[in-house]
RNA sequence: GGCGGUAUAGCCAAGUGGUAAGGCAGAGGUCUGCAAAACCUUUACCACCGGUUCAAAUCCGGUUACCGCCUCCA
């Protein structure tokens, strides 16, 4: 079975051939590091790094670029109001950046270019642009001009007579044209610059990516995504430059995720609703953030709100149960054989199922639902008297395996973290008593345990315990 | 004005022709010394109005509401 893509440029969900055989290039439009990341930011790095994933999970090799925007003028400003350099201050949200999408379970990716490590490439881009005309120079600056690249709209499906309406020149610029968008600025007072054959400067926005592109990728990559909001101005001019400059289709597949809501407004700044993931981090578990964010299909709007969160830390634990549950029955499970292979078999269904939602352009909510289903099935195995060590096992590999797929990981906690000493005396002391039917003694000791968050499970295979 | 999206149970969310997956919350039950965990049962006029069809949440037309992009933005 094909893996199924929706393209934004054609509005289809469409086969997805790679240009390669067992190959992927992809390239995600990284962060403009100015600042820590809200969750809006958190929600490409997640869900395109679960598509990462789902492609090598079906044995592609993946080439995952992701580019950091390091030079423009929100950095420029906000390094000058604190008072740093502009390295130094993108260096710092870098390594944060790195940090947040780390502890949300996201994949290095196979490059980080950084554009003030990319210089040499944007201008020489640039330079074959002002050769072929589809761009000038005009006192310092170089604009591109979209109306000298056929097909310029393609991708957000405007068309350029309506978008000039909507552009506007702003005071001070030297443009031919509103609609034309600038490749190289020159230097203001003070500011952070490079020398270039139009003098010193540094670059717009949208060239870094069509240049880094080229230069990690090739002419031509698989995939190009980023957030939907990217989807004009930025994609369609990096589209622009890139077929101007190399003549050849610049993305096969384009991906854009949708938006995320607080409290169903729109984030921003000016409401003073946004969420800086680490903040969110430090007090959730970020695993329970990833799973919320993929239990929408990623192409929709999320809400989020702490109701929300909440639902969505009771719906993982119910998962992460299910898995403990099995852990727990593994030592008491024999080499049993009766109704074995049926349940192998259901168990890959299940698994059959999961594949068959992701190739669906990455339903990561059904694939979700895959889950709980596993879960389910699990705990009505364990219901039995006896079971078979084969299976449990299965259960766990399979849950494991998808889990990985979705870059959730709800190995990592207790099970085998040993209890320290007094509350395994504890237990202990509480198994006697319940053996003698002190149940008051027993009960006391329960709720002790319960304060020091370990919750202790009476199971006919004895007890079972986890940390709340 | 141009382009696009969304409207499904108390909440969240899948579902592009054959009378609605899944999760959370709620209710009842089973199990348990009591719990917990788990299992079983239970909750939908698919925004509205028309149309196409043997058959529509799903296709077509219209209406309403909310939202996004068109300017920096994930």
């Amino acid at each position: 079975m094909p893996i199924k893509v929706y393209n934004t440029m054609t509005r289809t969900k469409e086969d997805f051939k790679p240009l390669e055989k067992g190959k992927v290039s992809m390239y995600v439009c990284g962060p403009t590091v100015y600042n820590y990341i809200h969750i809006g930011n958190a929600r490409p790095a997640i869900v395109f790094d679960t598509v990462r994933r789902y492609f090598e999970y079906k044995g592609f090799n993946v080439d995952y670029v992701l580019n950091f925007t390091d030079v423009d003028d929100k950095i420029i400003n906000t390094a000058h109001k604190l008072g740093e350099e502009v390295p130094d201050l993108a260096d710092k949200f870098i390594a944060a950046y790195l940090e947040d999408v780390g502890a949300l379970g996201v994949k290095k990716a196979t490059h980080n270019p950084r554009v003030m490590d990319s210089m040499d490439d944007i201008i020489s881009f640039i330079d074959v642009l002002v050769q072929r005309e589809y761009a000038y120079v005009a006192d310092g600056d170089v604009y591109f001009k979209p109306r000298a690249f056929e097909g310029y709209g393609k991708l957000s499906h405007q068309s350029i007579d309506e978008l000039r309406s909507g552009a506007r020149i702003q005071i001070g610029e030297k443009k031919e044209d509103p609609l034309d968008f600038a490749l190289w600025k020159q230097v203001k007072d003070g500011e952070i610059s490079w020398d270039s054959p139009w003098g010193k400067g540094r670059p717009g926005w949208h060239i870094e990516c069509s240049a880094m592109v080229k230069k990690y990728l090739g002419d031509t990559i698989d995939i190009h995504a980023g957030g939907q909001d990217l989807t004009f101005p930025h994609h369609e001019n990096e589209i622009a430059q890139s077929e101007a400059m190399t003549g050849h289709t610049f993305a096969n597949y384009w991906m854009h995720n949708g938006y995320i809501n607080i409290d169903n407004e729109k984030m921003s700044k000016s409401l003073g609703n946004f969420v800086l993931t680490r903040d969110l981090i430090a007090h959730h578990n970020p695993q329970v953030l990833r799973f919320f964010m993929l239990s929408v299909h990623y192409r929709n709007p999320i809400n989020f709100t702490d109701e929300l969160l909440e639902s969505a830390t009771n719906s993982y634990e119910r998962i992460k149960t299910a898995y403990h549950n099995l852990e727990h029955r593994k030592k008491s499970s024999m080499n049993l054989v009766n109704d074995r292979d049926t349940w192998l078999e259901k168990i890959d269904g299940m698994k059959a199922r999961f594949e068959s939602e992701m190739d669906d352009d990455f339903n990561t909510a059904n694939a979700i639902s895959v889950l709980f289903d596993l879960s389910k099935e699990a705990n009505v195995y364990l219901q039995a008297k006896q079971t078979s060590k084969t299976v449990i096992n299965y259960f766990q590999e399979t849950m494991g395996s998808l889990l990985e797929v979705l870059g959730i990981d709800i190995t990592e906690t207790d099970t085998d973290e040993l209890l320290d000493e007094t509350i395994e005396a504890l237990i202990e002391e509480r198994n006697e008593a319940r053996k003698n039917r002190s149940f008051a003694r027993a009960d006391e000791i329960r709720d002790l345990l319960k304060e020091k968050k370990i919750i202790l499970e009476d199971t006919p295979q004895g007890i079972r315990w986890k940390r709340g």
